[in-house]
DNA sequence: TTGTACGCGTTATCAA
DNA sequence: TTGATAACGCGTACAA
């Protein structure tokens, strides 16, 4: 009843080559006489065969497969890299096994466990939790994504430079005060630097600012609450001035909007709004948000570069290890839209 | 340089037994005396074993990974969904083999061939181009999810009950009339049964309504002119009527929200919206939306234990082929919100 | 309870 | 240009 799959050999008892000819058609076709590779071809189709790439890679090692460790797809940012990297399969020809990390350590590194008893050739972390001293021991290569990267190569977004542009967006539409408001994130995570940027460009270009780091809450409905009162007390302290106010992200901007929105029934020209990510909210809005987009595509492009760079090493006869980390910086892209434009441009409504 | 793994074959010359016996200690330990067993065991620790599934594979056939074909992750929908699906890890312990579709029935041909070759045990297929009867011609255990399921087994939702949810709660709430706006949709997909379960509803409570089935373009801002346009009609129309609209997806609710607020600057009492999918839009909206929500978590769950069980019977000495697909169908849950709600219930602002 | 021998389907090595 | 043979690492009859 079990149909065995057809394999070389039976494609060599058919044609009267040997299995070893029959591998060299697909690995080095040239090698053979055009007819021969014709013969092949043809019994190939007649008996339908089909590849097996396990056998292949058990005895040659190389599974083409890449393993992902991501937060959750929950979060927008995080499907959308992830969709744009499985797309590079089209490009480069890996496939990824994927798994979602729910923040617990022991979890992750189970997944870990898992992924090198497939021999996955290089892992893509996304996922927080796994410091990169831990993921370098792994002696594979890695790329981490918008992270924690001091022991393994990366991808980020120059998020310093994102902060630059949003306060400079801000400044540019009028603003007499900015205001960035962001958790106490740590210093070693890409996010830091926007605070940084924000800041640095405020203050070599005399700008009057201010840096809320504050938690906003774990869920939808505490963010809701807490920008309700964090507005309320901009509203009082700062009544006399156009206020600039770059949030954390897209979701945290869209509340703010809203907020506003249900008080107002529009964004007065007081406010001034960013947000960050580019995310759908920031199109869906009451009114499009102004935004800092991160070039996605580019990203997952330069994640498999920076992966496949180090995966063709180690097939090398003498692989020599990279002396340092790769960290690889991706230019945000500035999203002009309503909540915040140049004051002498004219804007869609 | 390259440093070889541990196999059995060393933890065997190691410990003095023979490979099959380090074999057993994973398979059967119990089948050793317990001495023997921690001898293995302190040998595994000392040479560092790590197993390989791929080698295991090869002997025994069961990869324990399952591939995914999905049209993409961009929508909330589709990553929400793959998130509950791959998380199921943790329970069943199958991992996957993650492909985008992009629409082309060639590609995803290609993707499914390529997954075959890793010997997958099972399939889910989330995208729409390739028709069931192909899915169920590769005979290997698939699962479709909301989508047209003929020739295979599927997890879908109740469609119908959503439809009728959303015309019950739009009457509930006031409405003299209700309309549903939609996609001219084939009778096959699961979608269809919206408008169906909207229909009869309206017809046997002798509901004033009306069906548009409409394109309403292909990005957002074709949607977003087209659903203005909408308006405009409905509001002539129905001037004097409390109107409830029923879009199909909560991110043409949300379009239709800010079109009536930027118009108002509320959600006058005259309109009354509900969408589909409980998607984030519909919370981060200027207005809660009330919507339909999709059980994505049982989904999920369902369509593991329709796939395993395909795949155990598979494992089975003399396996008995499904007669027929297995269709699971999934209660949909009506979420209350803001946009429409019972007149006499108080609701929140 | 443990071991022997072979198979899984391919690639690599060496020889012809 | 082609072939024979030995890996690759594990599971499984069958034997002891």
């Amino acid at each position: 009843m079990e149909k065995k799959n057809v394999t070389f050999a039976d494609i060599a008892k058919y044609t009267g080559f040997s299995k070893t000819t029959v591998s060299r058609y697909f690995n080095d076709p040239d090698s053979l006489t055009v007819e021969n590779q014709d013969k092949i071809a043809e019994a190939l189709k007649i008996l339908d065969y089909k590849e097996n790439k396990l056998a292949k890679v058990l005895a040659n090692g190389k599974t083409e497969i890449v393993g992902i460790i991501v937060p959750n797809l929950y979060m927008h940012y995080y499907s959308d890299i992830i969709n744009h990297i499985i797309s590079t399969y089209e490009k480069y020809n890996y496939k990824f096994l994927l798994f979602s990390g729910n923040g617990n350590v022991d979890t992750e590194r189970k997944y870990i466990k898992e992924l090198l008893a497939y021999n996955i050739e290089g892992m893509i972390i996304l996922s927080h939790t796994i410091p990169s001293e831990e993921l370098a021991s792994y002696d594979l290569p890695v790329v981490a994504v918008e992270r924690e990267d001091k022991h393994v190569c990366s991808v980020k977004t120059d998020n310093c430079m994102g902060g630059v542009q949003a306060a400079s967006l801000l400044v540019k539409s009028g603003c007499d005060i900015v205001i960035h408001v962001n958790a106490d994130v740590s210093t070693d995570v890409p996010a830091y630097g926007r605070i940084q940027g924000f800041k640095e460009f405020c203050e070599s270009n005399n700008v009057e600012h201010r840096v809320i780091l504050t938690e906003l809450g774990n869920n939808f409905d505490e963010n809701c609450r807490e920008i309700e009162k964090l507005f309320a007390e901009l509203e009082e302290l700062y009544s006399d001035k156009v206020t600039g106010i770059f949030m954390s992200n897209d979701t945290h901007a869209n509340i703010l909007l809203n907020v506003i929105f249900r008080k107002y029934g529009k964004l007065p020209p007081k406010y001034k709004i960013m947000g960050f990510d580019d995310s759908p909210v920031s199109r869906e809005a009451v009114m499009p948000i102004s935004t800092i987009g991160q070039q996605v595509d580019v990203m997952a492009d330069e994640v498999m570069q920076v992966l496949i760079m180090q995966m063709d090493e180690r097939k090398k006869r003498r692989p020599q290890p990279l002396k340092e980390p790769v960290h690889k910086v991706v230019t945000p892209i500035l999203i002009q839209r309503d909540t915040a434009y140049p004051i002498n441009s004219s804007q869609s409504m």
